[in-house]
DNA sequence: AACCAGGAGAGAG
DNA sequence: CTCTCTCATGGT
């Protein structure tokens, strides 16, 4: 019993292809970028991951192997810039320590696992966001991403009550999507774009590119 | 100058 | 299972 058609969010795709573009998300240049990036990024704006991974790069450290090998000290002081450094540092070296010593690299992983979302969710501070978004982004599989934009989104433009709903929950409304990795990758990417530029603590359905479709947007007018 | 950012986990109920 | 709290920094 899904709540919206394909049309429906098919529909809100092509409006926000159109507007955005086609959004060329987490162009990371190795897969283990990705996935450090991943982790960089809980709770925490892209522009300060940028700047840990830069300094990442600069200090050899930008791969599993690297960070599996480093001082977790020399890891911390990498990646101060993007919050939460001593948390994420032990979850980058666990992590790392886990695919390399068990697969040799993150390519191989996704090769090998036979269940790589329950394994990488085994890993300690890999979440279900953290995960799905590796295995979307880096491991090529179709999994649609849920954050805390997408419920957003979902909940103003649809009225669905996406914030309380628990996560797999969200991501079954997604299920009757043809299971396409491309047009999971953009559309989750325009799920973001849309929520930080429209849906907001302070709107802006005046100029919208959902407004037509959207609850929210014309609650707010008629009121 | 509060407030949030592309969350996760431990603990409590 | 769901709710609450903590983790820690830079940008607006």
């Amino acid at each position: 019993m899904p709540q919206l058609s394909r049309k429906q969010l098919l529909s809100l795709y092509s409006k926000l292809r159109s507007h955005f573009g086609f959004l060329n998300w987490w162009p990371a240049k190795s897969n283990d970028e990705m996935a450090i990036g991943a982790i960089l990024t809980q709770n925490t704006s892209w522009k300060n991951v940028e700047k840990a991974i830069a300094r990442l790069e600069a200090n050899r450290m930008l791969s599993l192997k690297a960070i599996a090998e480093a001082k977790l000290s020399k890891v911390e002081r990498a990646i101060r810039s993007s919050g939460f450094f001593r948390q994420k540092a032990k979850r980058l070296k666990s992590f790392s320590t886990y695919i390399v010593s068990n697969y040799g690299g993150i390519d191989s992983f996704f090769k090998r696992s036979k269940e790589p979302r329950k394994e990488l969710l085994s890993i300690g501070g890999i979440g279900k966001e953290t995960a799905d978004s590796m295995l979307l982004y880096a491991g090529n599989r179709p999994i649609f991403v849920i954050d805390a934009y997408t419920r957003r989104v979902l909940s103003r433009v649809f009225g669905i009550d996406a914030e309380r709903m628990g996560y797999e929950e969200v991501q079954r409304i997604f299920d009757v999507l043809p299971a396409s990795i491309d047009l999971y990758k953009d559309f989750h990417a325009q799920f973001v774009e849309l929520a930080k530029n429209y849906c907001r603590k302070k709107p802006l359905c005046s100029k919208c590119p959902v407004r037509s479709m959207c609850k929210y947007a014309s609650k707010a007018a008629s009121t």
